[in-house]
DNA sequence: ATAATTATATGAGATATCTCACATTCGAGG
DNA sequence: CCTCGAATGTGAGATATCTCATATAATTAT
């Protein structure tokens, strides 16, 4: 991890631009991550609240069996420790960067004592908040009506960087839901396809050939809401 | 629905005391619906700001086809009208008892005028999404592993009132993502076993025998957090 | 470097679920 | 009362997905 000193830029991808504001305090600092960083550790306290800027990053929980699973992947304009600094986190999480992530941080102690009596940055979280859940509602209620093709396309599509998957089968079926064979099968037919190429670094993405796939699963996801 | 005039007790089912306190206001109403009446409609704009304290409902969308989803169900202690609240509502919805419910309800015109900028309430709003997230991502990953076996049983379970299940067969393969043909054969094998019987008023629940199968699926779901 | 564990792969048979076709019942309007 | 669209049921064949068994490659630990 790497910390940035120069001010915050007010370029924005959809997020709410007052958030940002609020976040912006005498004690924000700005740090980069460098892809497989553990942003927030479930072995620490949570420390500091995140807004990320840049980048993406999965949300995993260990299990008591050692057994781990993604909850969920975030990315630009979310936040992160907004649980626990609303006091209701039960199980820590394992935040690790995807790719290169930047984020605004603000100390956890400092937000406590300041944010939970600032009605707008309460309002805008509370947005933000709102938003995830129709998002997540849509998001759930589309996926269980498609077949296994159509959800790893869009989960391929959502994850790459730069042209490039590289994610785990065993921890893709695990959040897909479906059985590792079953992955296997369909991964086999993308490559067959040409979905995908594999290469030593990952697959090479042909989004052009999966889109048409991953259907309207994403329109909403990637909506700047 | 009938206004009910007497002071808003303080009993709670695992509801923020200090939520029912802020929604007490001097313009707060306690209001009964009916099994069956609409709470909010799409067709109107949303007028009330409710906190549901007793009773289930169900929240449904519909298409421009004309068709009808469920979106989710709600029970005591949930929120409705809070994403108009938050400013942020996309499409509107319709939300109908399914059982006689009993909510506290604020003008929107009020909310939005004195809660905008009450830091309790608000920190309370968040910390509401906040659970609900978590809730909703716990059950959506559990769901997705299960059978519908599992998941029927867990909806019945949910949905069973004073032990009776009256929710429609296509309403409910939507909302499960089955299709009608195979929530039949499973209805069917629900009969056959005796974990259901069927009545005129609807479906009589065998709840002892519908439990183990509903896993652990509802665990977390009711619990309070 | 070796051993141990984890991830990748593939096959074969079982079953959960889907699609389509069709018959019957039910409820709202005319 | 009749009619029509929706909701309920049932059958048969197709396919998506699961389980289990087993082999190899890749990581990690010793």
């Amino acid at each position: 991890m790497e910390r940035i000193h120069k001010r915050t830029s007010a370029q924005s991808e959809g997020i709410n631009e007052s958030t940002i504001g609020i976040m912006n305090t005498e004690v924000t600092e700005t740090v980069r991550f460098l892809s497989g960083e553990t942003i927030i550790s479930s072995q620490h306290s949570v420390d500091y609240l995140y807004l990320m800027r840049q980048g993406k990053a999965k949300i995993c929980l260990t299990h008591e069996n050692g057994k781990l699973s993604i909850i969920e992947f975030i990315g630009s304009g979310e936040y992160l420790g907004e649980l626990t600094f609303l006091g209701i986190e039960t199980q820590p999480k394992d935040v690790i960067a995807l790719t290169e992530c930047i984020c605004l941080r603000v100390p956890m102690t400092y937000a406590m004592k300041q944010f939970s009596s600032d009605a707008d940055f309460l309002f805008a979280l509370s947005q933000y908040l709102g938003k995830k859940l129709m998002r997540r509602s849509w998001f759930q209620s589309k996926m269980q009506s498609y077949e296994l093709k159509n959800r790893l396309a869009a989960h391929i599509l959502l994850l790459e960087t730069d042209g490039i998957y590289r994610e785990k089968h065993t921890e893709t079926a695990e959040y897909l839901g479906v059985s590792y064979r079953h992955l296997l099968y369909t991964f086999k037919e993308f490559l067959d396809d040409g979905f995908l190429v594999k290469a030593k670094q990952g697959y090479l993405v042909n989004r052009e050939k999966l889109e048409p796939l991953s259907a309207d699963i994403l329109v909403k996801q990637n909506q700047s809401y």
